[in-house]
Formats: C-alpha cells, sequence, structure tokens
RNA sequence: GGUCGCGUAGCUCAGUUGGAUAGAGCAGCAGCCUUCUAAGCUGCGGGUCACAGGUUCGACUCCUGUCGCGAUCACCA
C-alpha cells in the first residue's frame, strides 16, 4: 500500500469509528485505485462496513465519503457507486505530491524491511558452449533483482559459478583434440565460446555416429550409447583432469580462457556484472565434510553399499543420494558445500539462486537439507525459479540446434534496430559514434525489455521468425518517451523558460496531469513489490503504463506553449519527474535509456 | 504413478490481500504530422478467463475434481 492509500485507510478508519463507534483496522479497509471510468483517485470498498453500519451500501458509502470529505481537507469530493466510494483527493494535494517527488532525488528508492546483504547468484554457464536465450532471461533477472534489492535498503553480492568442469568440457576438448588442427580462436576468427561450442556438436555428431554403428553390429542401443568409443575417450580424460594430469589440465585452461573471453564479450554487450566469480573446479569436492558431520548427528544414512542418503519423505519428498557408493560427489553435495562456504566467506543473510524452474526440486532439498544440518540461514536460501523460453514449437533444443544464440540475437536486435532508425530517418544529422551508441541501446532496450516484462515464473514464447517489436509496449516505445521528456528539457533550456524550479501549488490541473501524478506516486511501492517478490516485471509493466499515460498527455496539452509561465513551468516539473521515474525504472531493469532516438 | 507449475482475445502478455462492464500490445480496419520527436496519438472489431462443482454479498483470483501442456521424482549436472 502506498502512503496514500495508507492516508485514506487510516481515515477511514477513524471515519467509521466516529460514525459507528467500532475500531475497524485499517490495514483492513479496502482500498484500491479507481478504475478508469469513473470519477476518483481511490476507491474504497464499502461491503466490509455493511455489519458495522447495519446499512445499505449506498448508504454507508455516502456517511463515510461525507466524514472524510469534511474532516480532511486533503479529499475534495466522493461519489457513491453501488458499493464503492471513489475519492477524489484536492488538487492542492497533488502538487505538493509532485512537489515531494521533484524534490526527492532518490525518488523509488525506499527501504523494505531490515535492511540484509544478499548474494544474488545468476548466469552460471557451462564452459563447453556458448550463452543462449535461456541465459539471456537468467542474466537480465538476475541483474535486475540485484538493482531492485539495492534499491530498496539492501546490500548485494552478484555471483556467478562457472560450471568449468566436467565430462561436458571434455568432450570438446577431445574433439579438438582430434579434429582441431591447432585451431584458436585468433587463427579462425571466431568468438572463443563459439569455437568450443562448435567441437562440442562435433564430438556429439560423432558419438551418435558410433552409437548407430554400434547398433547396427548388433549392441542394444542402451549399451552402444554407454560404450561408444568416443565416449569412453572423454571419460578417459575427465580422469586424467581429476589426477591433474598436464597436459590435460593445460588444454583445458586454454579452452576454458576463450571461453571465458567469448563471456566477457556476451556479458558486456549485455551490461551485467559480477562481484565474484566461482567455479566449480575450485569448489566441487566441497560438501564432503559436512556430508560427514550429518552423518554422525544422524541427519543423514548410509545404505549397504555404502552410499549417504537423507531422507526427506516426511517433507513430501523422496530419499535423495549425496554420496556415490564409492564416496564420490553427486550435483547437491557441491551445492551444499559452496552454500555454507558462501556464508563463512561472506556475512551474508540470504543466497537467491537465479536459477530455471526446472530445478524446483533441487532447490527446496538444499533449503531443507541446510535446516536439518542445524544451519539457521538454511531457510534464507532462496530459488528465484524462472520458466523455460520455449520456440513456438517447444523447447529449444541444442541437439536439434534449435538454441538461439545470444550474441546472434543480441546482433539481430542492433541491426534491426538500426535498419529501423535509419528508415525513420531518426539519425539523421548524428555522427557515427552517437548513432551507434543510440541503435545498440534501442536494440538491447528491446529485447531487454520482452524478456524482463513477463512475470519471471512463467513459462515464455519466443518466434525467432517474429523479430521483437519496436512499437506498443516495448523497451524502444519507454525509451522513445524518455527522449521526448530529454528533448522538451533541452528546448526548455533554450528557450529560458522559467526555471524557477519551484512550484505554484495554486495552479489547476487537468485530469490528465492528475492522474500522471497519481501513477508517479506509485513507483517507489512498486519497486519495493518488485523487489520483495523478485518480479522486474511489475516495474516494466509499471513504467509502460506511465509513458503511455504520458504520451497521451504530451499529446493532448501543449508544454512549453502552456496558457501560462506558471503553467509551463508546472508541466516541465511534470516531465521532468516523469523521466526521472522512467530513467531508474529502466536502469532497474538494466536498460539504457537514450537522450535522443 | 507421486510432487510442483501452467491454461485469459488469432498471437505475445497484464490482471494487486477475492470487488464495479476482464485489460494492453501485436496482427486487421479507419483516422491524426505547416504546431514541443508519428518508435507517437485516436477510434473500430475481437473473450464460455481450459471444463465442472463448491465457498460468499461478490470468484480470472480461494477450495475440490476433470481435461490438456510442461517440469521433476538419477549413485546426471
Amino acid at each position: 500500500m502506498t502512503h496514500i492509500e495508507q492516508f485514506l485507510a487510516k481515515a477511514t478508519t477513524q471515519a467509521i469509528a466516529s460514525l459507528y463507534g467500532i475500531q475497524f483496522p485499517s490495514e483492513q479497509v479496502q482500498v484500491q485505485q479507481t478504475r478508469k471510468e469513473f470519477n476518483g483517485d481511490l476507491t474504497l470498498v464499502v461491503f466490509p462496513f455493511l455489519k458495522i453500519s447495519g446499512k445499505k451500501p449506498e448508504d454507508t458509502g455516502n456517511e463515510i465519503g461525507n466524514y472524510l470529505v469534511s474532516n480532511f481537507p486533503e479529499l475534495a469530493a466522493f461519489e457513491v457507486i453501488k458499493g464503492f466510494v471513489n475519492v477524489r483527493f484536492s488538487r492542492k494535494f497533488w502538487m505538493e505530491m509532485l512537489h515531494q517527488i521533484f524534490s526527492d532525488v532518490a525518488y523509488g528508492t525506499s527501504i523494505s524491511g531490515t535492511p540484509r546483504y544478499v548474494m544474488v547468484e545468476y548466469s552460471s554457464p557451462n564452459t563447453n558452449k556458448p550463452l543462449h536465450l535461456g541465459h539471456i532471461r537468467n542474466n537480465l533477472l538476475g541483474f535486475s533483482v540485484s538493482r531492485l534489492l539495492e534499491a530498496t535498503g539492501h546490500r548485494v553480492v552478484k555471483s556467478n559459478l562457472v560450471n568449468d568442469r566436467g565430462i561436458h568440457i571434455c568432450k570438446s576438448m577431445l574433439a579438438w583434440k582430434k579434429w582441431g588442427d591447432g585451431r584458436t580462436p585468433e587463427s579462425s576468427g571466431e568468438k572463443g565460446d563459439h569455437l568450443v561450442g562448435d567441437f562440442y556438436v562435433m564430438f556429439d555428431k560423432e558419438y551418435k555416429k558410433q552409437i548407430e554403428e554400434l547398433v547396427a553390429g548388433g549392441m542394444p542401443r542402451e549399451e552402444a550409447e554407454n560404450k561408444a568409443p568416443v565416449l569412453l575417450e572423454a571419460q578417459e580424460m575427465l580422469r586424467k583432469w581429476e589426477a591433474r594430469d598436464e597436459e590435460t589440465l593445460s588444454l583445458w585452461k586454454i579452452m576454458n580462457q576463450w571461453v571465458y573471453n567469448g563471456f566477457d564479450v556476451t556479458y558486456k554487450e549485455l551490461g551485467v556484472n559480477f562481484d565474484k566469480i566461482y567455479h566449480e573446479s575450485e569448489t566441487y569436492l566441497l560438501g564432503k565434510q559436512l556430508i560427514a558431520e550429518g552423518l554422525e548427528k544422524g541427519v543423514f544414512f548410509r545404505k549397504p553399499d555404502n552410499s549417504v542418503w537423507i531422507d526427506l519423505t516426511a517433507e513430501g519428498l523422496d530419499q535423495k543420494a549425496l554420496l556415490r557408493s564409492d564416496g564420490t560427489s553427486v550435483y547437491i553435495t557441491q551445492d551444499i558445500g559452496t552454500a555454507h562456504q558462501r556464508f563463512v566467506e561472506y556475512p551474508i543473510d540470504e543466497i537467491i539462486y537465479v536459477v530455471g524452474n526446472e530445478q524446483n526440486y533441487h532447490f527446496q532439498v538444499l533449503s531443507l537439507i541446510m535446516q536439518k544440518l542445524g544451519f539457521s540461514w538454511g531457510k534464507n536460501l532462496h530459488h528465484l525459479s524462472y520458466g523455460m523460453v520455449e520456440l513456438p514449437e517447444g523447447k529449444m533444443k541444442s541437439r536439434e540446434g534449435t538454441v538461439v544464440d545470444a550474441d546472434d540475437l543480441i546482433a539481430e536486435m542492433v541491426e534491426t534496430a538500426r535498419l529501423m532508425s535509419l528508415e525513420l530517418g531518426k539519425l539523421d544529422g548524428f555522427s557515427e559514434e552517437d548513432s551507434k551508441r543510440i541503435y545498440r541501446a534501442v536494440g538491447l532496450g528491446a529485447l531487454k525489455y520482452f524478456i524482463l516484462k513477463v512475470d519471471p515464473r512463467k513459462n515464455m514464447t519466443f518466434d525467432p521468425k517474429e523479430s521483437i517489436d519496436f512499437n506498443g509496449n516495448t523497451g524502444p516505445f519507454i525509451q522513445y518517451t524518455f527522449a521526448r521528456i530529454n528533448s522538451l528539457r533541452n528546448k526548455s533550456a533554450e528557450q529560458t523558460i522559467s526555471s524557477s524550479q519551484s512550484l505554484n501549488l495554486s495552479i489547476e490541473m487537468n485530469d490528465k496531469e492528475n492522474d500522471l501524478i497519481r501513477n508517479l506516486c506509485q513507483f517507489p511501492e512498486v519497486v519495493k513489490e518488485a523487489a520483495e517478490t523478485f518480479n522486474p516485471s511489475l516495474v516494466a509493466n509499471y513504467i509502460y503504463d506511465l509513458s503511455k499515460e504520458y504520451n497521451q498527455f504530451y499529446h493532448e496539452y501543449s508544454i512549453l506553449k502552456a496558457e501560462t509561465p506558471d503553467l509551463v513551468n508546472f508541466r516541465l516539473i511534470l516531465s521532468e519527474c516523469t523521466g526521472r521515474v522512467i530513467s531508474f525504472g529502466m536502469y532497474l531493469l538494466g536498460i539504457e535509456v537514450p537522450e535522443r532516438m
């Protein structure tokens, strides 16, 4: 609830106490935005008061409305329709609100709950192939949530756990050794992560070919899948890696570095970054000690074959393996270890893991295990579980070559933005450098907004055949609105129109202006809500609504040529505040707003 | 089979702790640039909120069941 809504709720509590002699808790007063088709700013729902008043909805509404308007100067008028009281605040009240927003350089930030120190872990790529569209969603979410948390008073450390070891990278390494001819990113001119990814694909082709040959030779498919020579070689390579074989390690380091160089470019393009990078090669052995302690405490148990398990059937889950019978780690073993390590390394209060919803079960288990091991922070391991990005025909499948490559997509978006800018003549008279900066911002803005406007928890569809729009509910629309406002700002500076920066609080505003201010007032609450629910889409949709509202206002009323200097000043300040909110909102999404476009 | 999630306009998505006649954009059609950026604005058409029950003053929202889609339930990561 915004402060304004709280104000009305408390006022209503007072009204009810005075009218009916009963204390109705203000938190339970139902306040909502008045719908567009009715007259008013906020609406009270009177149904909950009927038992208290013992009167009809209309009569109760009128009594409350009358009380409010005659006892609170902020409230100017009311209108009862059925069981709803639409309350209108005074113009002066809104003018003061605008003044507050204008005076607050950090408008939009707030303190949400007790300030915490939060680790946000996102991206988490494998080093055997380049990033794809799914990773883009992950990165954008992680980055935006980090900014949202910072904007609501929390301290954030952004971390990235790179999966740099394992059979997958060995596959790429093996293929490179076999068929690479010493190719490097330098010699081939190919981006390192793509180069390594190519060899991964090469491996897979050969692997499949060998399976077919074995099957044709009469071997059961399942056996063939485990015995294909190229797979055995890769497994042998992994054993060598684990035995710290020098030649293997050296190739591993070289190829991983190619990938990191490639990732760095993509991360930079996306505008995301990290404060701390972890490598699985350094953490994959962690956790065993904690498993041993858990065994002693009786939290875990050992099966006859020596494997270690936890029984979570009481929690409605299953039994989960924590160590193999040969004593080696499984995936969750190291997550147990790394979670613990992080709380030792950093005085953090919680970790937010930005990981796809296919791992819901895993993170449920992880949190439970840590709690059972006696770590109070176990319950503070949050999983920001986001939905898959799907193609119209279904899931992206790397094996079927249907993955949408991150670099390609970014390049396409930027190119589309360039062509569209050209076509619209938007960049006439701009320097090459400026043009480039702008269409890059627009292309990336379109892509980022497209992804972030969707509720993270939901799966979303992306159709590569239809390029992302630049009109309507899109990033460029919002950027354009900002550019318009910025243009006004420049023009007003040129014309030296009243820059007194002080509002005449007694000017009459129109309904559209009133709506805009009311809309602006919601911003901090939207940010807070988005931070608390790890949901950037709330901010995205909010700035879209605001931009739409502003464009209507802009179209309908003249700003620089308004009737009086006071009115010009007021509209400029209103525009300025809108621009700031758009700009900060976009900042929270990690999207640039160009000053011109 | 167990668990979890999803199902809203032709398409992509919104829809607050249950509230008024379920909203945007795209696509389609029709308008608006001698006036602050037309990547804009205005209008029109488009819905069995998967289905069936229940809870109540009121259900897209909560509960139960059914159908459909997806994920997961590995000594994979």
